[in-house]
DNA sequence: GGGTGATTTAGAATTATTCTAATTCCAGGT
DNA sequence: ACCTGGAATTAGAATAATTCTAAATCACCC
């Protein structure tokens, strides 16, 4: 059998790890790591920055959170796992989660121009959020 | 008229953006700051390490140069401004740029479904470049 | 209760980027 | 040619983001 793996309880994740993901899960937004340590460190206070790091690498490898890189500053992470695409505003900076039904043929089409053996495509949006539509 | 914009043989820029520019246009890859630095330093000897980050700045906004943000590390630069797709490669993490024709019918869709005002679509694909995939 | 390997911890170290204050540079006016 | 003012550059310090290190702890197995 395998060797431990920590807490059985949260799904085979260690309490630190299934900490890190909670705080994941329960926002919206698309967090910072500095942002989850602060409120990991509600869940478990003793948790430490090098820990939340360490989770965040563990949970994306493992596919359980998604990291993405985008605008100023540091890696934000996503709970939203499955494939989707991104709208990003060009005036406050926001990224939005949607989802498009990208067909099988713009993927043959996109593997054929990049000479890449495919694996998945995402669309990226870049324009301007609600909130920041002139005359709304 | 306009104040003084430092140099104006090379188009209007200074000797030192001008080396970051011709540096990021003379190179096929996609360059950190820090390689733009090594060999802008061949260009001119004297530049420093914060007018390379200055210069960056300045060309992205002004539209002559792209950023871009992905895998690990530091941002890296890109020659290319126009519209264009990204590949990436899932193994060996490099990028690369090709150009698809996206539909206006795309990009209405998109609009709708994140509910921005689109400016532009771009698409990411991921999988395995030429050097990565198995068998050849 | 002890052994084992994975995980966590605190803090140091490293890397990436921005800031600061002093200096230099250039275009324009005199 | 000289002065002037604003913009750009410089070196280095400061900050932010991330990774590393070594020791302590933990969960599971015997």
């Amino acid at each position: 059998m395998a060797k431990g793996i920590g807490v059985q309880g949260s799904g085979g994740l260690t309490r630190q790890r299934d900490a890190v993901l909670r705080v994941i899960r329960g926002s919206g937004e698309h967090l910072t790591a500095c942002e989850i340590y602060e409120q990991a460190r509600q869940l478990l206070p003793s948790i430490s920055y090098a820990t939340v790091y360490n989770s965040l690498k563990f949970l994306t490898n493992e596919g359980l959170v998604h990291e993405v890189k985008f605008g100023k500053g540091a890696s934000r992470y996503d709970r939203e796992t499955e494939r989707h695409d991104h709208a990003i505003c060009n005036a406050c900076g926001k990224l939005v989660d949607f989802d498009l039904d990208l067909s099988e043929e713009l993927k043959r089409q996109a593997a054929r121009r990049s000479h890449f053996k495919p694996e998945s495509i995402q669309l990226t949006l870049r324009g301007l959020c609600p909130d920041c539509r002139p005359g709304k």
